[in-house]
DNA sequence: GCACAGC
DNA sequence: GCTGTGCGAGTAACA
DNA sequence: TGTTAC
């Protein structure tokens, strides 16, 4: 998009600002100090980041639909979108429905931006190649940007080698650092103590960590933008070694106020504060700290050397310390108090402690996390005493940095066990904080049901809750789809073929039509994951075949479904009974359930080997038997007309391909409501199908159990009740 | 939900 | 990018 | 053959 003579023309034609909360731009502050940049995080049709990067009064901006990347080797595709006022820095709102790029608009980073190699971005621009460096609060360091061949509008963007390169492919998941001031690194601080011991006790807000027997340390940095060329700079020096000849050519690249700082720097930008001497024990440990995914930081932690036993052991860190003795030192790391620029203290100890695990280098050595357990204080209080450990240190979750003694700490004593009982630290450290592999749901929260708050995900959790009930219901059967993806209201397809976009963890079986006989793909469904998977395509209820793959042509049950349309639900409860009287008398063992909207269902599990069509007749002989019986309430007129108000006794879904929804899949309807297995004593005039919803069902469940389990068990053969009712037939 | 064309 | 659009079933009874 | 209902 070339700029055009007035650059936010295209900007400003793409909005009506009498609608968009967007600023029109006019004009714009100038230009003061730093260069400004904003990733602003735009939930719109498709979520996707935007870079703004602040150029001659205007935002250049692109789109990152993939989000950011630690990883150099990690494109993503950039698309270059129009220029936006510099007002939009600050911007932050909901778009409106129908407007450009209608959605919630948030500020997910901001910061300055320095263009490489000399902040020339015209010249850059013309290229077609940008390098950034980015002091945001999420984006660090340099960011690299190529414009595309193909499409003058694409560009791919990737981080570039330096200290900030990481693990993480997904910027979602970093920590908001909103909250953070900008400050200079403070030069004093008082260290964080407990103030007073107490006994193992189990609170859910509070991180529970091994008190490990060491030398506290407070870590200062001041590192050099690239990380150190090569690891083990530290122990090379203090063992006489040259500096790396590739070490300087980094350093004489980089600016002359980059040389400036350097100069002010420690021999290796690595400072514990208040611990003298133990350089060279020290050596693997700065070298490790050289390599953190931060310039300037300030950590707490404990320096720690492992005795014979594996246990931390005080007298010995010592000795190595002064030299008089060899051992590795570990440094264990469980707070940092400021990072880049970014004063961390105000923020709650849980989100601290997610910056510092993220901090910490790919390859840590000697560096190690202090990771902790939520809540469980007691349950680590005795592993901790059978690992022979001092004791551990509970901090308040929520609670910001204090210094000195605070009630946000307490030491927890354990009560010391018999020497006989080993663990090694490491291996008593099990991280148990965020664990949880959840198949992911998107738009989980888009309601479903919206008079009933009812979201996706809530919808995902309830399949999740019943599959091992639903499950066995749809074993081996071929399911279709009513997809809902704009909820109950919304507009509705119906699908039973597989196409090349749906997940393809999904099982499938190949079907052909009476008339079609090219085969096609049709679901089958028989796990938890391949039923979230349906839920998480919108698909609110579901409708498996009555015939498992295998015997096609061959229905497990009988269906009846009585079918109001308006008729009062009396006249469904009387005509399931009649249906249900009768089925017995011709000695069926009929089951009964709620169809999840207004009717009910009659089923019959049959045993092997009847075709549908005979299943289909038998279906048609009792329909009709009881709507001649009834002909004011009841009839088995398909057209809705000749209906006239009375409830249609269904007999026509016994067919191949025909389907009726299983029991305990919740309905499009308003009231989220399920398909709920009845005892026939529960068919009473006052029986309410609206009770049975996604929230009450789980209780009733619980109470009634699987009240349809002899679907599948209770298999019964057809000819001595066909035998019977043509009796019944015959004697009126 | 997604792919496509069009801007 | 962002928007708009189209696409996603099959059968059988009956007029 | 198109329409309607599931
Ligand atoms: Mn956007
Ligand atoms: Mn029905």
């Amino acid at each position: 998009m070339a700029r055009a003579r007035r650059p936010l023309d295209d900007y400003r034609g793409k909005r009506d600002f009498g609608r968009t909360p967007e600023p029109a731009g006019g004009a714009g502050p100038s230009s003061a100090g730093a260069t400004r940049f904003v990733v602003h995080r735009h939930e719109a049709r498709n979520l996707h980041y935007d870079l703004r990067l602040e150029h001659e009064g205007a935002l250049l901006s692109f789109a990152v639909p993939k989000g950011f990347s630690d990883r150099p080797a990690d494109k993503r595709l950039a698309v270059r979108t129009e220029d936006h006022p510099l007002e939009y820095l600050t911007f932050a709102g909901r778009i409106p429905e129908g407007e450009y790029g209608a959605g919630a608009m948030t500020v997910w980073d901001e910061g300055t931006v320095r263009w490489l190699p000399d902040d020339d971005a015209a010249a850059a621009l013309r290229e077609g190649e940008l390098k950034l460096l980015l002091d945001g609060r999420r984006l660090r360091g340099e960011w690299h940007l190529v414009r595309t061949k193909p499409d003058e509008r694409h560009w791919l963007l990737f981080k570039s080698k330096d200290r900030y390169v990481g693990p993480g492919r997904d910027a979602a998941r970093r920590v908001d650092l909103s909250a953070a001031p900008r400050a200079p690194l403070p030069k004093r601080v008082r260290r964080a103590e407990p103030a007073e011991t107490v006994a193992p006790f189990t609170d859910p807000e509070r991180l529970y960590e091994l008190d490990l027997d060491g030398r506290r340390v407070l870590v200062e940095t001041d590192l050099p933008p690239d990380g150190p060329a090569t690891r083990g700079a530290t122990a090379a020096r203090i063992g006489g070694g040259p500096r790396g000849a590739s070490s300087r050519e980094a350093s004489a690249a980089r600016g002359a106020s980059s040389r400036e700082a350097s100069a002010a720097r420690g021999a290796t930008g690595v400072r514990f504060r208040g611990l003298r001497g133990g350089r060279a024990a020290l050596a693997p440990v700065v070298d490790a700290l050289a390599l953190l995914r931060a310039r300037r930081a300030l950590l707490d932690g404990v320096l720690v050397v492992q005795g014979p036993d594996d246990r931390p052991d005080r007298a010995l860190l010592d000795e190595v310390l002064a030299g008089r003795a060899s051992g590795d030192l570990l440094l264990y790391l469980f707070d940092v108090l400021h990072d880049d620029g970014l004063d961390l203290r105000p923020l709650p100890l849980r989100d601290r402690k997610a910056v510092l695990r993220d901090m910490l280098p790919e390859d840590p050595g000697p560096l190690l996390f202090l990771d902790h357990v939520v809540g469980a204080g007691e349950e680590l209080a005795r592993a901790t005493a059978a690992a022979g450990l001092p004791g551990l240190v509970a901090k308040r979750a929520d609670a910001p940095w204090r210094g000195g003694p605070t009630d946000d700490w307490s030491r927890v004593r354990v009560p010391s066990a018999d020497a006989t009982s080993r663990g090694s630290v490491r291996e008593r450290l099990r991280l148990d904080a965020d664990a949880r592999p959840a198949p992911r749901v998107s738009n989980p929260d888009k309601l479903l049901w919206p008079e009933d708050g009812v979201t996706k995900q809530d919808l995902v959790d309830w399949y999740a809750g019943v599959a091992d009930v639903l499950l066995p219901y749809l074993a081996d059967r071929p399911v279709h789809m009513d997809r809902r993806p704009d909820g109950i209201h919304g507009k509705a397809f119906y699908q039973r073929h597989v196409t090349e976009s749906l997940p393809d963890l999904l099982a499938t079986v190949e079907i052909a039509g009476r008339d079609d006989p090219a085969p096609k793909p049709h679901f089958v469904c028989g796990d938890v994951a391949s039923l979230l998977a349906l839920a998480n395509l919108a698909s609110i209820d579901l409708h498996p075949w009555h015939s498992r793959v295998g015997s096609l042509e061959s229905p497990d049950w009988a269906v009846i479904d009585l079918d109001p349309k308006g008729a009062p639900f009396a006249h469904v409860v009387r005509l399931a009974k009649d249906v249900g009287r009768l089925l017995r008398g011709i000695g069926l063992r009929p089951l009964l359930k709620t169809s999840g909207k207004t009717g009910l269902h009659v089923y019959v599990p049959l045993a092997e080997g009847y075709g549908y069509e005979t299943v289909r007749m038998f279906c048609e002989a009792v329909a009709r038997l009881v709507a001649r019986s009834r002909p004011e309430i009841a009839t088995v007129e398909r057209s809705l007309a000749a209906r006239g108000g009375r409830v249609y006794v269904d007999f026509g879904q016994n067919r191949r391909g025909a389907t009726v929804v299983p029991p305990y899949v919740p309905r499009p309807v308003p009231g989220a409501t399920v398909s709920a297995p009845l005892a026939w004593d529960e068919l009473e005039t006052d029986l309410t199908p609206a009770d049975f919803t996604i929230r009450t069902m789980p209780d009733r469940l619980a109470e009634r159990g699987d009240l349809f389990a002899p679907l599948l068990t209770d298999r019964q053969e057809l000819e001595p009740a066909l035998a019977r009712l043509e009796e019944v037939v015959r004697d009126g």
